[in-house]
DNA sequence: CCAGTTGCCTAGAGCTATTAGGCTACTACC
DNA sequence: GGTAGTAGCCTAATAGCTCTAGGCAACTGG
């Protein structure tokens, strides 16, 4: 019996590979082991559940993206940082469509997930240094800014925005040009 | 053989229900079958196939949140149109939370839902209409501030705000507050 | 070189999706 | 008020995915 050499990583990996080629709902414990030429049995021995396999995939995603926004992020302040980490953020959900879905999908406290998670809030808390705001409203332009980068990257993907003539990388930049300026002056009350 | 009295309308009504108690992965052909007291195979003369199931869903969804939308707007502009619908948008994820998962999937052009989708372009574009803004700054304004409600709204839905003491319906508010800020005082460059 | 562990296999049960074909309860019309 | 037709629900059957249990073969270390 031939001995593929089967591990959680080089699974997850494939998985991830699978999932930006096919779309994540496609990715399953089936097609994973068909993709080793070994049997759907055989991967139990080294995840837990087809549920464990997409929590793995969606820590590797989010692995991944925390290193390249945190390339991205080095050396730069300001303006210059939030548009360097949005558009990684939208370059890595455009390249890796498969590994994007999977970092939405709910991840209960406490897995090696949370961790990653972790690390992208810190770097969003970093870009903001560079605009001087104090608590609470810090936390609060944390979560607007997420919210919009990560709203803009889905509704894009998922075909919110075709419909309408407009170059969707030109309202990109705008949109990040209004973050910019609604960083630069927050306001301090209604 | 006693009949249930099965339509397509009825089916789509308990998918949403279903979807808002046990979550839109769990609405399942069978499940939807199992609640009508009746076997998978008999949905099948009402919808097309599963994916057909939840296209209907999400139109549902859609036409129902884009009801909503329209009452809440109804009479009001400027900032007080904008937190109108903002507000009627997060209220409708938090009590269908099923309903508004299935808005998101992938509608393919030309179904029912797309209709639906226009209705919701047009009512963001009524809300802009109190700032006067010209084109193209009104389309990347729009698209802005759907990113921006829907990254909001689904972040808070995973979970991704719950790390943190502060409030989340407080950093709701400023979140408003900002967008009204930078509608008022588009930017007109870089 | 043998003992123990690990990796992959077969077998099988349970759930979901979907198609084909049949019977029966309504509906409409004479 | 009987009957023709349609529509609603059924059984049967195929196929894919998930996951458990138990077996044997291939590596690993002493």
């Amino acid at each position: 019996m031939a001995r593929v050499g089967l591990t959680a990583e080089r699974l997850t990996l494939a998985a991830a590979e699978l999932a930006d080629e096919v779309g994540l709902e496609k990715v399953t414990v089936s097609a994973l082991a068909r993709r080793f030429g070994v049997k759907d049995a055989s991967l139990y021995a080294h995840i837990k559940n087809a549920r464990d396999l997409r929590v793995r995939l969606a820590a590797l995603a989010l692995d991944q993206l925390a290193d390249r926004a945190a390339a991205a992020l080095a050396g730069r302040a300001g303006k210059d940082a939030l548009v360097a980490f949005a558009n990684t953020y939208r370059d890595y959900a455009k390249q890796h469509p498969g590994r994007y879905a999977a970092m939405q999908i709910d991840l209960d406290p406490e897995t090696a997930a949370a961790t990653a998670a972790r690390r992208h809030a810190e770097m969003t808390r970093a870009i903001l240094r560079g605009y001087k705001l104090a608590e609470p409203a810090q936390t609060d332009a944390v979560r607007m800014l997420h919210s919009t980068l990560h709203g803009y990257v889905s509704l894009e993907k998922a075909g919110g925005f075709r419909h309408h003539p407009r170059p969707v990388d030109a309202s990109w930049l705008r949109t990040l040009d209004a973050l910019d300026a609604i960083l630069r002056n927050w306001p301090t009350d209604t």
